[in-house]
RNA sequence: GGGCCGCUAGCUCAACUGGCAGAGCAACCGACUUUUAAUCGGUGGGUUCAGGGUUCGAGUCCCUGGCGGCCUACCA
């Protein structure tokens, strides 16, 4: 503990008090009987009984012989009265000398309204449960900064109501997409964050040293490659909704952890994972924002199905100008990229420049829709088009101008799959830090066979900006990554 | 990586062109028997993010660094 400020030796001055007087002022248990919404929701039925209610002490208005103050807890908040002729003068001596905003107290009393008629409890009984020893934020403008709200999380959960409900609506997005999916056949499965080889889409990972294998292992930046291995052992439909790493920059769509959820669906192909996605999100919005049209960036985004299913290539000429299929080489394909204002890397490829051309593209896409027929540069595990060798069958799913899904058909065919990993370790070997490994394993498993399959990523925390209109991925995330400071011990 | 902005009391914010660091809430002392941002009187509280420089004098100007936000770039 740092050198106490004023604040805190007032609060470590009562704290020795209370123990000369015997009171703990952190006892073991307490016993609430009712929580401060079931007190204002039944107050009829319950005028006149006793009841316990618990929570933090948040507000205080005295006016002598007379003290009001509010009590809040995870459900909501009620009133409490201390009266000297109900509560006695050892209560108000208590509740005056010894107590602060902040304390955790628990209070024994006769529900009631107020003249006012606010309900409220007139209380007879009241035990100290924690004592507070740092005050609260200032209790009407809440915790404004917002480096301090994302350190200090607990804070921002505190005074901030809104805060709160960004987060219980997280909790349920992922409780029913579980619940969705549960229902459908699919079973949830936990492979290894810990991995000898990293694979599954294009980033470089975190890495980390097991001591006693004396091994260098990744932290995962997807699910993918043991997920399918599942289907080859005759898992039909699987999920995981977990943590993928990537040892990346951020920004207001990035954070290094975040959570991913993949589905895969043996029998399926991408057109099947299409019907799955806007079913899916269109339930988890109703179930969490009774509604299928969200708030989001001063839009309003309507994601009652279906959605549009559009080629890339059509969406992307619309927005930018460019057809990428009328530029089969690199050269040609950045003179209309740069022709139509866009900025690329010197000497990108062909895949990169149409990236490119979909980065342009993306914030256009404020209703839902789904671009599809990737370009295989892009996709190292996804299935070619029957009718278009350049293409493979690839979606990407967009709302609110944010990516919210990607998914394909899966590349099946372990020799292709053999090709592609080849051509990822060449890239690898030019210089591409993204490009990921040769999984010896991977290819292997795919030769025992795996059924036509369709897969499905799912960014959990964008959904969630996207369902509760947050502008950046640190307002969904209870802990996001920060710099450690210097200042701080 | 680049640009812009920010960091002042526990919290929210002031402080003009460089001239005694302030307010509200919170805290402390007191008054008040139904208040709800209670009210009223009084009191205390500062490494102005850190370090250096210019100056008679720096929260303010200059330099270096830290942390954060936004934009941008890179990256999925």
């Amino acid at each position: 503990m740092r050198e106490p400020n004023e604040q805190q030796e007032v609060r470590l001055k009562k704290l020795d008090q209370l123990r000369e007087r015997g009171v703990d002022p952190y006892p073991p248990r307490s016993c609430r009987t009712h929580t401060a919404a079931e007190v204002v929701r039944q107050l009829d039925e319950l005028s006149g009984s006793t009841v316990t209610v618990a929570g933090r002490l948040w507000s205080r208005r005295d006016m002598g012989r007379t003290v009001f103050a509010d009590l809040v807890d995870g459900s909501g908040k009620i009133q409490l009265l201390f009266r000297v002729n109900t509560a006695g003068p050892e209560v108000m001596d208590f509740l005056k000398s010894y107590l602060d905003l902040g304390d955790i107290v628990q209070v024994t009393g006769s529900p009631m309204r107020s003249r006012t008629g606010e309900p409220t409890v007139d209380a007879r009984e009241l035990v100290l449960l924690a004592k507070a020893l740092n005050p609260l934020p200032d209790k009407w403008h809440g915790l404004e900064d917002v480096e301090k709200r994302y350190r200090q999380r607990y804070l921002d959960l505190m005074v901030n109501p809104e805060v709160r409900e960004v987060f219980l609506k997280r909790a349920r997005t992922v409780s029913e997409m579980r619940r969705y999916l549960d229902e459908r056949g699919f079973v949830e499965v936990e492979t290894p964050v810990l991995q000898t080889l990293y694979g599954g889409a294009s980033a470089r990972p975190f890495t980390t040293y097991h001591n006693a294998l004396n091994q260098e292992l990744y932290l995962r930046i997807a699910t993918e490659l043991y997920l399918k291995r599942l289907l080859v052992g005759g898992l039909e439909r699987v999920y995981e909704i977990g943590k993928d790493f990537r040892n990346e920059g951020t920004s207001t769509k990035h954070n290094p952890e975040f959570t991913m959820m993949e589905l895969y669906q043996s029998y399926a192909d991408y057109n099947d994972i299409m019907d799955l996605v806007e079913d899916l999100v269109a339930h988890i919005a109703r179930e969490v924002n009774g509604g299928l049209v969200v708030r989001f960036r001063d839009h309003e985004v309507d994601l009652t199905p279906p959605w549009p299913r559009r080629p890339l290539r059509e969406v992307i000429r619309e927005v930018t100008g460019v057809d990428y299929g009328a530029h089969p080489d690199a050269g040609s394909l950045a003179r209309a990229v740069a022709k139509a204002g866009i900025e690329a890397r010197p000497g990108a490829t062909r895949g990169e420049l149409i990236d490119e051309l979909l980065d342009n593209t993306e914030p256009h896409l404020i209703q839902p829709v789904f671009l599809l027929d990737y370009p295989i540069e892009l996709s190292p595990f996804a299935k070619r088009k029957p009718d278009d060798p350049g293409a493979v069958e690839r979606f990407e799913a967009f709302a609110g101008g944010i990516e919210i899904a990607n998914a394909f058909t899966e590349l099946n065919d372990p020799v292709e799959q053999s090709a592609r990993f080849r051509r990822q370790v060449a890239d690898r070997e030019a210089g591409s830090e993204e490009s990921a490994p040769y999984d010896e394993d991977f290819v292997n498993a795919l030769m025992y066979g795996m059924p036509p399959t369709g897969g499905l990523g799912l960014g959990m925390d964008r959904l969630v900006m996207l369902l509760t209109d947050s502008p950046s991925i640190r307002d969904v995330i209870l802990f996001p990554h920060m710099r450690t400071r210097a200042s701080e011990e």
